[in-house]
DNA sequence: TGATAATAGTTGCAATTGATACTATGTTGC
DNA sequence: GCAACATAGTATCAATTGCAACTATTATCA
């Protein structure tokens, strides 16, 4: 009785196929690199630029609302935007009928840092991508777009 | 008028089709679902999971070589398998000829909740790529290849 | 109306993490 | 054989996180 018949058998899991564990050490690795570019010229962390990020690209979403689209909770994003306020990246603005909530916008500062990122990010993309031509472009969209939804949906 | 006349602006981040954005948000989701079964069925945490994995499939790495092979860092590593010893999933036995470094096996239990694990995980992964043809599964096994490569060598 | 529940956002505390430094052992080159 | 350096793994301490509880406000509906 041979311990290890099958390599890929059954009781056994070829982490290197994973596609949890790859997805993982992918998004640790691309994420990780930008990550210490704005950390050390900024003093950003991840949460902090991401919030950033999605107000530079939506200006007056709510806390509550930059939750739902970063897919960060909402004490993350509580801190990052303390955090931001308290270096006058992102202000604060009333909510006509609602006095809990506050819109959330960049500063002319945060304008400025988000502005100088941006192009960082967009060259960083570049690098990783460049070696897929315009068709294989496509089929990481797709694919990207249809395990989203399949793994929401669980 | 069109409301995205230019949806990639100069100075714009797209946020949802930012590569390293998209992601971190799939990857996250993904690993958080399957997380959250041996978190609760099994008390393990995301590390200890990993360590287990890969000793699963390769049984006697040193923490070192788990380090290597799962893009850990070193006192994570340590720290999961500091734990693991503790309840008694793994064990270690001299290496011949180098006392810092000990060989790291999955105990009888600890094969018993990683043959439990395997399963569900495969399931999991199942189900978020069941709506992929083979042709797209190729195609993505393709891409994260490709972009894992570009990313490490920036 | 008023009681109950839901939502926005914050805070406190315990657990986890990350950076750094440390111990112990091994390797290299003179 | 012995400095100087490298490596395996651990410990320390501050910073970050995650969970649950909390305040304040708004919504529901009998």
């Amino acid at each position: 009785m041979r311990p290890e018949r099958k390599p890929a058998g059954e009781g056994l899991l070829v982490l290197e196929h994973f596609l949890p564990y790859r997805l993982s050490v992918l998004s640790n690795t691309v994420s990780g690199r930008i990550a210490k570019c704005y950390e050390r010229q900024f003093q950003l962390t991840i949460p902090e630029w991401r919030v950033m990020a999605v107000l530079g690209r939506f200006p007056g979403l709510t806390a509550a609302e930059v939750t739902e689209r970063t897919a960060m909770d909402k004490v993350q994003v509580s801190r990052a935007v303390a955090r931001l306020k308290k270096t006058a990246r992102i202000e604060q603005r009333a909510v006509e009928g609602d006095r809990r909530a506050r819109h959330l916008f960049l500063t002319a500062a945060g304008h400025e840092v988000y502005s100088e990122i941006v192009p960082l990010a967009r060259e960083y993309e570049r690098r990783v991508t460049q070696d897929l031509s315009a068709v294989e472009r496509a089929q990481l969209e797709r694919l990207l777009d249809k395990l989203t939804a399949a793994a929401m949906k669980l």
